[in-house]
Formats: C-alpha cells, sequence, structure tokens
RNA sequence: GCCGCCAUGGCGGAAUUGGUAGACGCGCUGGAUUCAAAAUCCAGUUCCUCCGGGAGUGUGGGUUCGAUUCCCACUGGCGGUACCA
C-alpha cells in the first residue's frame, strides 16, 4: 500500500465510473437532498483553479449528506448555447456544435480529475434538440398565457378571449404593454390578425417595438444584463438604443412577486440586495397634466407629489411621442437640433459625460393643483421607457431638476422647509412642507399621502407602484440559440408550433454572420419556410436554457414532459445551490419567472426554485508585467531593454549586448503582460516579489505553448535585458503585478489539472477548501498547499506500519484517542452544515497532528475517521476503507456520529482575571459549582497574590468558562 | 452618489457567537538526521520590554465585570449599480 495519489487517482475514478457509484436512483423512500452547481458555460480555454472552489464544497455537502442517508441529487450539466461558440465559428469556420462538443467534453474530464461526485447519467446539455424541444414548449406556454393582476397569476390565453368576447376589456386587471380599451362588440368584429395584434399585448411572452440595446458589432439585441456601462459585456463592443420590433417575457408582471418570495429564501443579503435593487420598486403617484392649446395632455410618474407646488418646469423623454405635437414654430429650429444632438450621442457619451442639456418646446402644461403654466422642455436626463417619459421637476427638492433649473434660469420654489434635519440631503425624504397651500406644515410622509389623496378627489391622478426593472429582451438575431417555435402564417398571425412538431432544430449552416440586423437564419430559406407558413428566424438568448435546468435534472430522459410529475414532486426544488456571483441578478432573477410562471400553471409544487444559495468567492490571480525602458547609450542610440520594476528613471546602466548608458521611460515602452508559468514567487525579506529568471526566459524558448509563443514575440520587444543577480548568482528581473480575475487573455490561469498530476485530487481538493471562507474572495497562490500534502501523508500512514504495509491493531481506542475521534465527529458535522469548509480541514490537522502523537494506529478510532475525511479526501478514504475491510464503497457508507460521553471533560482550566485581563489559569473539576469555585479560587495563593491590598467589589464566575475578579 | 461585503501576526486565516486573541497551515529562525542536498522530525515564532511586565484585532468614542464579537461616528479596500423622477 504506497501513498502514490496518482496512481489512487486513477484506480478510483475509473472504479466510480465502471461502478457508476453516484448514480442517483429514483428512490423516494430516502429523504430527498438536491445540491446544484451552477451551470457552466463551456469556453475554450477549461476550467482555471477558480472554478472548482464551488465544485468542492458542493461536492463535499453531496456525499456528507449522502453518507449521512439522504438521496442526493448533484447532477452537472452544460449551457451550451450562447455567442462565444458562435463567433468562434466566424474567425475559424469551425461549426458550433463542434466546438461545442469539444469544450463539454475538455470540461467533463477536467471534472472528473477532480473526483467530484456528479450523476452524469444525468448530465444535460441545452443545444442537445431533446433537452430544447422543452425550453421551446416552455417559451411556448408562456406565450399562451397573460397575467392576471386580480388573481395574482397566469393564465392561458384562451381565458382571455373568452372574456375579451364577453366583456371587451372592461374590468380587466391584465399586466399588458399598453393601457387599451375595446368593447367587446368591437372585439367580435376584429379580423384574427387585428385579434392576434390585441392579444400581443398581453401575452407574457410577447412580440413589439420596444428601446432595446443594439450591438452592431455582435449583430444583435441584448439583455440589459448583457451591457455593462454602453458595452456589450461579451466582447465589450458599443451598444445603442434603437426601437426594433423584438421578442419579450413579461418580467414585470412578477415584479412584485420576485420581490416577496426573497424573504422566503436563504441568500446572503447582497445577493437579495442586487435583486431588490434590479427590480427597483417605487412607490408615487401618477399625475395628469393639461397643456395648454392641446387636448389631451399627459401622465407623469413622481414620488414626490408632497412638492407639485414646487414644480416650475416639466421635462419629457426626447423620444417621447409628443415632442413633435407640443414643438411651437419659434422653438422648431431648437428642439431639432437638440434631438440631433441627442441621437449623435451614443449611451457611452451619455454616461461618461452627465452634461445638463436640454431645449424648450415652446408649450406649457399647467398644474393641476394651483393653475400655474409650466414650460415643458425635453431632455436626455429624463428616460423614455421608466415611469411614463415625464417628470414634473421641482428644482428645489431634486438635484437634477436644480441643475437644470440654474443652467436654464428656470425659477425655484422652496417647498420643503429642511431646517429640523440638519445634514439631511435633497434625496431624504424629511422636512415641513412651506408655500404649498393647503400642504403647509405638514411633514413630508404626511404631505405625500395629503397630495395624492387631493390628485386623487380632483380626478386628476392616481397613486401607483413603479419599477425599474424592464420587461426581458428574449431574441437574438444569432444561429447558435433555441429558435422560436412560432410561424407566422398566411395572415401574418404568429402561430405557436405544436408540441407534437417540437423540437424545432436549427438547420445546417456554415455561414453565421449576422448581416444588418438580420438573424443568419433567414438565409435557410428552406427551413424558413414550412407548409404552415413562414418561421420565426429569431432564436433564443442564452439564458432560456438556463432558467429551467434544474428542473431537468430530476428526470432528464422523459421524452414526453420537461420533467414528470412525480420526479418534481420528490425532488422539489434544490437545497442548496452553489455558484458565482456573477449570476447574482440575471440567471437567478430569470431562473425565479420561470419557476413562479411554471407554479402558476401547476407544473412545479414550489414557489422559489432555490432554498438556499452559496456564492463562491473568486479566486484571483496575479498579474505580472515585465518593464520595457529605454537605454540612452553613451554613443546616443537608444535601445529598448527590459528592466526590473524597481529601477529608477536616470539610473546608469551597463548592459551585456548593448553597452552603457543610463535609463529613460516614455509612454511607447511601459509594461507587457507576462505569462504566469514563466514567472518565479519569491520570499524577499519577509516580502513576496515577483520575478522572471534567465531560466525561465530560456525555457520560454524551447517551449512549445500558446504562452510561450506569445512570451518569445513580445521578448523580441526589446534588444537586452538588464538583469539583477541574486544571492545564488542567478539572473532576474523584478517584475510588478496586481490581483485580478483569472482569464486566459491575462495569461494568469492555472489550470487544476496541473495542481492534481502533482499533488493529487484530494491534496487539491482539502488546499482549496483549506484557504478560507468559501464565499470570500482570495488570491491564488500555490504556497501552503505542501503543508497540505504533508498533512495528507500524515494521515496515511496513522495507518500504515514500516514497509508500506496496513498495520491497525484491533484494540479499543483510550479514552484520550476517543475523545479526539469524537471532537473531530462533532467539529466536522457541525461545520459542514455551516459551510465552513476551512475549518472542517483544520480539525482533520489537529485530529491528525494529536493521533500521531499517541502512535494511535486502532481501527476503533482510525475507521470513523475516514468516513468522516471521505467527502473531503475520496480517493484516499476509498482506498483505505477498503483496506481496513469495508464493504462497498466509504461514499455510501454510513456517516459517523459523535457520543457526549466521549467529550465531557473531568476538568476544565479556567481563566483567572482581575478587572477583565486574565492573570492565571486554575483547574477545577467540569461539575464544580459556582459557590466551590469562587472559594477555591480566593483561596489561592496567586489570586490572593494578585487581591493583596485590594478590595473585591464583585466576583464573576461563569461556569465551564471563566473568573473574573472586579477589584478597586 | 447609492446598496452590499470586508478589515485580526511577515502571509492565508481561527476564535464554541460577549468569556485565555492569533487554532491550523505557509514562511522564517535554530536544532536532529545526512558526506551533502532533498525529504522527514523536534523546538521557537504578534509587537515592545529594564524580563517585573506592558501594548495589541483599520481609527475614534460608547455599552459591559469583560468587546475581534454589540452600538455610534469615521478611514481604507472589494463587488454591484447609477441622470430611475
Amino acid at each position: 500500500m504506497k501513498f502514490d495519489v496518482q496512481a489512487l487517482d486513477r484506480k478510483w475514478q475509473d472504479h466510480w465510473k465502471e461502478h457508476k457509484t453516484y448514480r442517483t436512483p429514483d428512490d423516494t423512500d430516502r429523504p430527498k437532498f438536491y445540491v446544484l452547481d451552477m451551470f457552466p458555460y463551456p469556453s475554450g480555454s477549461g476550467l482555471h483553479v477558480g472554478h472548482p472552489l464551488g465544485y468542492i464544497g458542493s461536492d463535499i455537502v453531496a456525499r456528507q449528506k449522502r453518507q449521512a442517508g439522504y438521496n442526493v441529487l448533484h447532477p452537472m450539466g452544460f449551457d451550451a448555447f450562447g455567442l462565444p461558440a458562435e463567433q468562434y465559428a466566424i474567425d475559424t469556420g469551425v461549426h458550433p456544435s463542434e466546438s461545442t462538443a469539444r469544450n463539454t467534453a475538455r470540461y467533463r474530464e477536467q471534472m472528473e480529475r477532480l473526483g467530484l461526485s456528479f450523476d452524469w447519467d444525468r448530465s444535460v446539455n441545452t443545444s442537445d434538440p431533446n433537452y430544447f424541444k422543452w425550453t421551446q414548449w416552455i417559451i411556448g406556454q408562456v406565450f399562451e398565457h397573460w397575467y392576471d393582476r386580480s388573481a395574482e397569476r397566469a393564465r392561458p390565453m384562451s381565458e382571455l378571449v373568452t372574456y375579451l368576447e364577453q366583456h371587451g376589456t372592461e374590468g380587466l386587471q391584465a399586466a399588458e404593454s399598453e393601457p387599451m380599451t375595446v368593447s367587446a362588440t368591437e372585439w367580435q368584429a376584429m379580423s384574427e390578425k387585428e385579434q392576434s395584434d390585441l392579444l400581443m399585448n398581453y401575452r407574457l411572452a410577447f412580440r413589439s417595438v420596444s428601446y432595446v440595446n443594439w450591438c452592431e458589432a455582435l449583430g444583435t439585441v441584448l439583455a440589459n444584463d448583457e451591457v455593462k456601462d454602453g458595452r456589450s459585456e461579451r466582447g465589450n463592443h458599443p451598444v445603442e438604443q434603437r426601437p426594433m420590433l423584438q421578442w419579450s417575457l413579461r418580467i414585470t408582471a412578477y415584479a412584485e412577486r420576485l420581490l416577496a418570495g426573497l424573504e422566503t429564501v436563504d441568500y446572503s443579503e447582497g445577493l437579495k440586495a442586487q435583486q431588490v435593487n434590479w427590480i427597483g420598486k417605487s412607490t408615487g403617484a401618477l399625475v395628469h397634466f393639461d397643456i395648454e392649446g392641446h387636448d389631451g395632455g399627459f401622465d407623469i410618474f413622481t414620488t414626490r407629489p408632497d412638492t407639485i407646488y414646487g414644480t416650475t418646469f416639466m421635462v419629457i423623454a426626447p423620444e417621447h411621442e409628443l415632442v413633435e405635437q407640443l414643438t411651437t414654430e419659434e422653438q422648431r429650429g431648437e428642439i431639432d437640433d437638440y434631438l440631433t444632438y441627442v441621437g449623435r450621442r451614443s449611451e457611452l457619451d451619455r454616461m461618461s459625460e452627465n452634461k445638463v442639456t436640454g431645449a424648450f418646446t415652446g408649450a406649457y402644461a399647467t398644474n393641476p393643483l394651483n393653475g400655474a403654466r409650466v414650460p415643458i422642455y425635453i431632455a436626455e436626463y429624463v428616460l423614455k421607457d421608466y415611469g411614463t417619459g415625464a417628470i414634473m421637476a421641482v428644482p428645489s427638492d431634486d438635484e437634477r431638476d436644480r441643475r437644470f433649473a440654474e443652467k436654464f434660469g428656470i425659477e425655484i420654489i422652496d417647498v420643503v422647509d429642511k431646517s429640523d434635519y440638519p445634514g439631511a440631503t435633497l434625496k431624504d425624504k424629511v422636512g415641513k412642507i412651506i408655500n404649498s397651500d393647503f400642504l403647509n406644515g405638514m411633514e413630508v410622509p404626511e404631505a405625500i399621502a395629503a397630495a395624492t389623496r387631493r390628485i386623487e378627489e380632483l380626478g386628476r391622478g392616481t397613486e401607483q407602484t413603479n419599477y425599474r426593472i424592464r420587461d426581458l429582451v428574449f431574441s437574438r438575431q444569432r444561429y447558435w440559440g433555441e429558435p422560436w417555435p412560432i410561424v407566422y402564417d398566411a395572415n401574418d398571425v404568429p402561430q405557436l408550433v405544436p408540441e407534437d412538431k417540437l423540437p424545432v432544430t436549427l438547420p445546417t449552416m456554415d455561414d453565421f454572420r449576422a448581416v444588418s440586423g438580420a438573424s443568419p437564419l433567414e438565409r435557410a430559406s428552406d427551413w424558413v419556410t414550412t407548409p404552415d407558413g413562414r418561421r420565426e428566424t429569431d432564436t433564443m438568448p442564452a439564458t432560456a436554457g438556463s432558467n429551467w435546468y434544474y428542473l431537468r435534472y430530476m428526470d432528464p430522459h422523459n421524452p414526453g414532459a420537461f420533467v414528470g410529475q412525480d420526479a418534481v414532486d420528490y425532488w422539489q426544488d434544490v437545497d442548496l445551490y452553489v455558484g458565482g456571483a456573477e449570476h447574482a441578478v440575471s440567471h437567478i432573477l430569470y431562473s425565479r419567472l420561470i419557476h413562479k410562471f411554471l407554479f402558476d400553471i401547476g407544473k412545479v409544487p414550489t414557489r422559489e426554485p432555490y432554498k438556499k444559495l452559496l456564492n463562491q468567492g473568486m479566486i484571483g490571480g496575479p498579474i505580472s508585467y515585465i518593464h520595457l525602458g529605454i537605454l540612452l547609450a553613451d554613443d546616443g542610440q537608444r535601445h529598448p531593454i527590459w528592466v526590473s520594476s524597481d529601477v529608477a528613471e536616470g539610473t546608469s546602466l551597463e548592459v551585456d549586448g548593448v553597452g552603457k548608458g543610463y535609463l529613460v521611460l516614455d509612454e511607447s515602452t511601459g509594461t507587457r503582460l507576462t505569462p504566469l508559468r514563466f514567472v518565479t514567487e519569491t520570499s524577499v525579506n519577509n516580502e513576496s516579489s515577483f520575478r522572471l529568471y534567465h531560466t525561465s526566459v530560456e525555457e520560454a524558448q524551447r517551449l512549445d505553448h500558446q504562452d510561450a509563443a506569445y512570451f518569445r514575440t513580445i521578448l523580441q520587444q526589446g534588444a537586452a535585458f538588464a538583469w539583477h543577480t541574486d544571492k545564488e548568482g542567478r539572473q532576474y528581473l523584478e517584475l510588478s503585478v496586481e490581483q485580478g480575475k483569472m482569464s486566459k487573455r491575462k495569461y494568469n490561469a492555472v489550470n487544476p489539472d496541473d495542481i492534481c498530476d502533482r499533488y493529487g485530487a484530494d491534496c487539491f481538493r482539502m488546499y482549496e477548501m483549506f484557504l478560507g471562507p468559501i464565499d470570500q474572495a482570495k488570491p491564488w497562490s500555490v504556497s501552503g498547499i505542501d503543508g497540505v500534502y504533508r498533512f495528507l501523508r500524515r494521515f496515511w500512514n496513522l495507518f500504515v506500519g514500516n514497509g508500506d504495509a496496513l498495520a491497525v491493531s484491533d484494540e479499543p481506542g483510550s479514552r484520550e484517542e476517543m475523545k479526539i475521534l469524537h471532537t473531530l465527529i462533532r467539529k466536522v458535522t457541525e461545520d459542514v452544515e455551516k459551510l465552513s469548509f476551512n475549518t472542517c480541514v483544520s480539525a482533520f490537522m489537529v485530529a491528525t497532528n494529536e493521533l500521531t502523537k499517541l502512535n494511535c494506529n486502532k481501527l476503533a478510532v482510525l475507521e470513523p475517521a475516514v468516513r468522516l475525511i471521505a467527502p473531503f479526501a475520496p480517493h484516499l478514504a476509498e482506498e483505505l476503507f477498503r483496506a481496513l475491510g469495508g464493504a462497498g464503497s466509504v461514499h455510501h457508507a454510513a456517516w459517523p456520529e459523535w457520543e457526549e460521553q466521549y467529550l465531557r471533560e473531568d476538568s476544565i482550566t479556567y481563566p483567572v482575571a482581575f478587572n477583565g485581563k486574565t492573570r492565571l489559569t486554575l483547574e477545577f473539576a467540569a461539575e464544580a459549582t459556582r459557590q466551590d469555585i469562587e472559594a477555591a479560587a480566593r483561596a489561592d495563593a496567586q489570586v490572593q497574590g494578585y487581591l493583596e491590598g485590594k478590595e473585591v467589589r464583585k466576583v464573576i464566575v461563569v461556569p465551564k468558562r471563566m473568573i473574573n475578579f472586579v477589584v478597586g
């Protein structure tokens, strides 16, 4: 029995695979536990050491629960549709299905290398027609439903049609795109196409023209969460707002329930806050303003109806439909100029410049409360799609309105007296109302209610709740996604493809470029044309497949339903969901939406998909840079040379092959990325230092490797190296370094395979857990991994004698040994429950050190320890368990339970403090009473020494904890 | 700006949730073993110290017999978000 980690990894990984050790039976007698990792998108660069952090944590929980008697569902699959594969196809000509298959295989290999206990028989892949058939079916169901606000749930479209036939829109409370009024007679008189258009206004999956994020470079629209700072998250291309005809999901209908549901789930505060922010609920009033000389007027939304007397102007969004009508002849030129200006400005300009701009339309509105005449402006600080796209501007109590008023010389009327609230800002809803007729003297909250009431009485508005969240744009003009299961018939009425014709698969193509906003699918004319009409050519975004995948794992091969009713009734929901924080808003929110929809239509029994959610911290890597300077040689020549980051400008240098001179730095030189494999981290004067050694440069010249090729090209930019020499005579350059997210592009990704090959999967797993709390961000560093390796070997050595032979004894464990064991059992059991894996590893180390010291080799102590360590070091545990004669796999062996009798202490060491400062310790029997302890402590000679000449005011004795003398 | 999280030795981190701060590991120092190195083992390692002690968990205050832990104010770092009316 040799401690050969590579051999153990191979042996047991093969064995588990062959024997399907981790297969999850559909065993409905045992309690279920569902542990899920977030769906990975299999990128071309494979896993780096940051990914497994969550996988290992969830695997430990899965394994522990399995041993504790649960039927554990712990699946893994792939989110395989998406832009990167398609961009790669455009760049290289490799079909997305091919690159996806390759990347998926590589991910799986890397995961297996880590010894993760997935049931691969349940694996799913979103680009598999057997899977996306159900993605299409679910979205089809969304299309076939509308949202009834009076019942607060989705209902079938057929019920809406019945209602419209009988009542028209009279009394209808539905989530809708636009407010709409139609009588039953009008409805009945409509053509099929007209009816279909009207129904679009209510469908939960609907097609409409709206302002969307258009990314020219990617040739597609993007959802709000795919846009960061005016640029696409994928590829960092500019994004602009454009009105386009697009499919969307009516997530706004569910805003309130998505918000309320957060109170019932165990997510971190931060994650809940992010979801709350994204939904962005605010309550206020919808107020109608008339326009002088026009019929109709317009509505504005405000959260501060109490400040309505301070309204000195109105602002509507430049894209607002009224702009055209309102603009007077005199102002026409100014408005047109402004619209041109706004049109030219990109989203990026708007965000970065944040200038006060606008133009006067020439029109005036009338304040519904006091009849005041207020000018109407347009300005880009008012957004088309929030509220009504129009505001009443109150410069006295709103920062932006004030800046605008100051720039345009508009009157400011103070309406809130904040003098009672020093330090309050304009945003704080506090103060006493002034200059406001009947509101005068009221405090803000009271005034908001009073103003709203008055507005309602006058019939000029109503209380309203607004949400920042926008409906979810669900079309992409791309190839590599699920086709929308829609066919437009001869009347151009969109018809859902019936279930028996699903899935709608993608046509075979080899050119995926999107041309001027048209999906590449439009070029597949054979595919587009069907006997029933013309196919929809937009595909769904990547979130379509990942919205519901956790349900498919419950019943992955069901040909007749997205999940069988028995399966979902048994598995219910995800007990623990582990993944990166980058999915905190979009993925979680959208899958919660779909889950709630499926709940409404009776397909799932729970209201929330994920009971508990853990975001693992990011593992960052050092990003190292080599510095390029100019050697200004004595002969006047300028040579680019590589220098240490610590060499200052003006230093005189003599460099081999270039000569003497001094160093200058300029902008054209700067720094270049250094791939991590050529960087050596050393410790110099207790500080870590990152160096490029001469030997690494030589190594780079030899290696046939992508990073090496890049580095060779880089190194050619310098004519020579200004080496430092260390104590051992090795030549090196000092590098500068910063911490950052691991990625292939920054040449700082560390492959877990490399670590497993060197230390074994068990060591890698325990080391990642040992780094610190799983939810905290931390830098990757291999310093310390040797300590974990040493620990594993010491653990192993408890079992083997000289000559690698198993050497355990049948003697019963001593009291001391049993105490060590049961302390360990309790600590590990409790800490796994708390997801505190780093302290579990420490506990194993402590126990191993203590047992080693006692030379313990007793089966009664060691065998339970093997079962305990199995979730952490599955290979080593399996080997030892079977060597000890265990039946079957250790991963199905019972989880040990601790017994209080072994944990009981005979005596307890008490810290003795004087005025809170600990001075000494005393031993007392565990069962000693407060009185006994106080008496004995007072009598102690050492204690008396401290008490000499002082008066004891009070003695605090906390049994089993401590003693404190309060002295004067 | 707003929201959330975090701050403890040279480093990663621990502290039974208000009770001996620094567990465990790395690094470092010394020693054993070795021809030597690696590996392994043993001891030490928060700081200051006149060797009696003293100070100490980002800073300043508070509550308490007692605060890394609770409260208030601030500083710094990370993440998210932003003309959202």
